[in-house]
DNA sequence: ATGTCAAATAATATCGATATTTTTTAGAAA
DNA sequence: TTTCTAAAAAATATCGATATTATTTGACAT
């Protein structure tokens, strides 16, 4: 007897449920770098019973956010500089193999995708709107997706996730510098519209690189 | 009152053990590619609870063993000559990385464990021990641990892991040219040794395209 | 035969309760 | 005060049962 949709909200499962509500309060920070996870707190916080609580947190123990520890439970995974540089070399590492795939692949429907991927992420920015995270991750992910190799964006998709915690971490900071990262991405969608997979990947590492010396400094103070 | 130790196998918990098994069963092959994991099913075959059983199946799932599918619970991850030469793909992209970086960080201590890892695998070879693969992983593992890039270092695991599976596949046909494969190994091994980066990663990447080539004719049968 | 639908069956997902283990607390001895 | 130990409290890990959802079966109509 489901007469009802309730909101927006998709009912698939509890333990999904719980699963994204749980890597949605660990990426923002609303569950902090190595706070401990009982069972019976989030259990209250999520309306739900143990078992898809515990099913969420060993899947996102896989996803590198969560750590489990021997008979003691679970926690937030924690951060540190050491984690931080070495996101920033895989992402660099495995993104620049996807995008060159990517490209190798190129066709109509993708580069029409992207296109339209990068001016949600122009729009949703212009607008302001909270879920900004969300497009800009999309957008990354549309560079990528045309190489075929789910086991690589699925990588990418990983480290995204651990990389965005870290802006979460230094939101109190001054912002960034949102000109020239929007001029950046404008330039690495050309460059991939061109289909020159060298200057592509270059500047594709070098934002990186540059939104990373950013937060390195952030994470210095 | 645990007055015993039953055997020498260590107790640590349902989930970790029914993982570990669960695990070993879909590397060999005794769950093949893409069957059906029927939880009633495992939980009499490992004698445990449901629990376990689906906590461990959700941690297999995050290391792209087993795949979850909507509400109709689980299979052993299929397998396929796409996925195949992408998990090679991977492993050249990302142990290049890694194998520098341990060059890099090259000390007397972890060279000495190499030789040793080294030696164990050459000795278990000759011994034709059943847990060759065992020590064969430890020798690839011991090659890039000392990037000290944990991740990276998992990711690795993984790939060898999902690699190993396509061994067991193929254990039907001609085996290994072995004398070759361990010159392979000795060379490499020489080669970090001498701190060659450029020459052992060379060798590493051309070690893998060869078992790599040789896996994927046995597929074609 | 073939396709459709409803009942029966089987499997999954989830809950509540309990056994086990870890952590904290408090009291006694040095 | 500090340290050690035992009891109490808290938390985890696991089990058995149940509600929910998917799949199969078989009768009926086309």
């Amino acid at each position: 007897m489901k007469a009802e949709q309730e909101t927006t909200i998709e009912e698939v499962s509890a333990t999904h449920n719980a699963y994204l509500r749980l890597r949605e309060m660990i990426l923002t920070g609303t569950l902090p770098p190595g706070q401990k996870l009982k069972i019976e707190q989030l259990r209250t916080l999520l309306k739900t019973g143990a078992s898809p609580i515990r099913e969420a947190l060993s899947l996102l123990t896989s996803d590198l956010l969560v750590e489990r520890l021997d008979q003691r439970g679970f926690r937030a995974a924690p951060v540190g500089k050491a984690n931080f540089d070495e996101v920033l070399i895989l992402r660099c590492t495995l993104e620049e193999v996807a995008l060159r795939a990517s490209i190798k692949n190129a066709n109509q429907d993708w580069e029409e995708m992207l296109v339209l991927a990068h001016y949600r992420m122009k729009k949703a920015q212009a607008d302001g709107v909270p879920d900004f995270e969300v497009v800009h991750k999309k957008f990354h992910m549309a560079l990528i997706c045309n190489a075929q190799l789910p086991t690589l964006e699925r990588y990418c998709s990983q480290l995204y996730d651990l990389n965005i915690r870290y802006r979460y971490l230094a939101a109190g900071g001054p912002n960034y510098d949102k000109r020239r990262i929007a001029t950046e991405h404008e330039e690495i969608c050309n460059a991939v519209l061109a289909h020159d997979p060298d200057r592509a990947t270059e500047l594709l590492v070098e934002h990186y690189h540059r939104t990373g010396a950013y937060l390195s400094r952030q994470m210095d103070n």
